[in-house]
DNA sequence: TAGATTGTTAATCGATTAACAATC
DNA sequence: TAGATTGTTAATCGATTAACAATC
């Protein structure tokens, strides 16, 4: 078990590596090396292999990785083994789906309250939590003891938004609002801006296609 | 005007200078310094203007960027100087929530089609857009010169709502299930995996708050 | 024992940053 | 001319990959 700085390349792949071993253990599969992860995940069975070694000696030489065993660790070291609130404001069509997914965080992790500025949505159900008003923010994050804030405001709002959460005592945001949030550097932010995400996707495209949809 | 492989990196961070740029340009500022630049978006100078330096000179030594000039020329570069259009395959919630963007979108990439291969969703209104059913997207996707595809499906289902956009000709994939899509090297994809995303903050949440939410 | 696969060191590759001549 | 800022080269930093001894 040692402890360099861990990159942030490493952290984001460790989410996917558990998602793969979840799988895995779903059908029973108990043993996965770090060839056969690699090959699932489009990775380098080395980088595999030194990103798990960052967090001690989890493998077994000339066998691989015991899934259960594996996953358990990768949970707490994403501190997945704790339950981890998660506050979510902007209950528009975005914040909607998001919380279907709650289910699906089965982990601990959970969006425990959901906040909207604008009026008529206040006291609306979204499944089993009901919206509340951006004025009882402060006080329901710190007595449910939330920790990470979902922004799914309109831009121009969601820097107001970001102060309100840290204020309140947020640790981490993802911020689906285009905008670079300004933040104490004691606050994580994510960006999960899916309009950059497209944006660049059109970078790839091949050139020279220059029109010719037949309206048919 | 040079010309090496450009990195993805570098890819990913035009848009977010676009977004700046235009930003500036609302409000009728017409030049800007890589020091500037920096300010707000939290990027060293020296890269920004690395990063554009890579397609042209398009700045003036002593002066800086010209933010109309600038837009045009990132634009072109991401070729949203042509008109993009976008299947969205799932008209779930999280597929609702996207197609409000296309406003938003306002460039010349758009969502044009809509499926879904839940029977009683097709036919259903999305904004100004009509849910089709599966069987539509082979040739709406041709005869509408579609492009890129978002998937908001089901994550079993995501591989082979895949296999449908690349047979039909689509070029990139924008993917919100959380599943390492195979596809041929051809085709981009791009992972918009919120739960991904939401774990990896997890891991930087201070420890040792070993649960104290008074539930008050 | 032979085959497989880890953990880790060294080599490579790539991306970021610093520094500065060129020039507006 | 003096001050500002680019474009670019060189230096640094960091991440990925290859290779292999250790060992199950």
């Amino acid at each position: 078990m040692k402890s360099d700085k861990i990159s942030e390349a490493v952290v984001r792949r460790l989410p996917v590596y558990l998602r793969f071993l979840n799988d895995l253990n779903k059908r029973e599969i108990s043993t996965v090396s770090s060839q056969e992860l690699g090959q699932k995940l489009d990775l380098n069975p080395a980088q595999i292999r030194k990103d798990l070694a960052y967090f001690g000696d989890f493998g077994r030489k000339g066998i691989g990785y015991d899934v259960p065993y594996l996953i358990e660790k990768i949970r707490h070291i994403l501190k997945l083994d704790q339950p981890i609130n998660v506050a979510l404001v902007g209950a528009g069509n975005l914040g909607h789906a998001l919380s279907n997914y709650n289910a699906y965080l089965k982990d601990t992790m959970k969006i425990t309250a959901v906040f909207d500025a604008y009026e008529p949505k206040v006291g609306q159900k979204i499944h089993s939590l009901t919206v509340q008003p951006m004025s009882e923010l402060q006080e329901t994050v710190r007595s449910q003891g939330i920790r990470i804030g979902i922004i799914t405001v309109p831009d121009q709002e969601a820097q107001n938004v970001a102060d309100l959460l840290i204020e309140a005592g947020i640790e981490a945001i993802l911020n689906f609002a285009p905008v670079i949030l300004k933040t104490p550097p004691y606050v994580r932010v994510h960006a999960a801006d899916f309009t950059t995400d497209l944006q660049s996707l059109a970078y790839y495209l091949q050139d020279g296609k220059e029109e010719e949809p037949n309206e048919q």
